[in-house]
DNA sequence: AAAAACAAGTTTAATCTTAAACTAATTCCT
DNA sequence: AGGAATTAGTTTAAGATTAAACTTGTTTTT
């Protein structure tokens, strides 16, 4: 059986050394889709949840306070539409409840229950201690480095968007 | 307006210092969806196209004899039924053919047509044009160290794969 | 050669995802 | 105050994605 490793090495085989910058991105993108793969099968067979409801509840634990649903769509990083279909599973399911807000009657203030705390803490620890094994071998250096990289290229990406805008 | 940038600085404050492969996973995670994003947005504008298409196109103009489904499935790492779809849509538009195998009924060669090849060249020049852009701040140096941690972490995943099976 | 095991792809049902159009409420402008 | 512009969230339509069940063809075993 053929590693996926080795089909990347693969690929990137055929990129000419110059440019360096899509040899890298490559290599990112296909770290991240294995990763998350772990942490996606993690969450179905122990939970039978998803990355993205696991995520909307790690969203609202960190702010107890609770969150409307456009914050939420921000902080996730996807579009208000999205987090209306996987805010109303996780309603179904008893995990969040969405409270009117007082001020503003469009907008709701999405807050965890008990039952979505309680569960959301053992999906927490098994994501972390889960990332934890993953993330090993990499050296506080390495980690540096590369957080001094990421942080760049995300500044590229928003001075793009301003240009657009 | 609020930066995406400072959201994610938002939710890493929360994480302590301990857990770094935590934190470095996030930063990662967001700089993924940012880049990503860019990428969709220039296909759609200018291709009406998006990036699954677009990197089964790829796929097949780096192996001229063609691929087949499964080949297809483990080199883009998702799973047969999703390739599937994609490759159902690509030869609508007679982007793709999928031969038959004549060693095995079961099973296609998957190749570009004449106009797939075309289009696929004219994609590929904008997006490694505007992965250059996004990475250009990247010395050779970060690059190298950052291929080494993304393969440790893959060396991981693969170890804990076979673990499994 | 027949049965069993395996492999290549497709289908199905569910969730995720997006962009764009839409509804309803709020704010801004004059 | 009243109309225009903006904002919060939902809906819609289409594609992407997965796991699991399935179909058909190939290989292995006895």
């Amino acid at each position: 059986m053929i590693k996926r490793l080795q089909i990347v090495e693969q690929k990137l085989q055929h990129i000419p050394r110059e440019k360096e910058g899509l040899r890298l991105w490559l290599r990112i993108v296909s770290c991240s889709q294995m990763v998350e793969q772990e942490v996606r099968s993690m969450l179905r067979d122990k939970y039978d949840s998803t990355l993205p409801r696991f995520e909307l509840l790690s969203a609202l634990d960190r702010v107890p306070d609770g969150l409307s649903m456009g914050e939420l769509s921000g902080w996730l990083m996807v579009t208000k539409g999205n987090v209306t279909g996987i805010a109303e599973r996780l309603s179904e399911d008893g995990f969040i409840k969405r409270n009117p807000t007082p001020t503003d009657r469009r907008s709701f203030c999405v807050t965890l229950t008990p039952k979505g705390k309680k569960i959301y803490k053992e999906m927490e620890e098994d994501y972390e201690s889960l990332l934890d094994k993953l993330f090993t071998d990499v050296s506080l250096d390495d980690s540096d480095t590369f957080t001094g990289v990421l942080a760049k290229v995300k500044e590229v990406v928003e001075e793009l968007r301003e240009d657009r805008e």
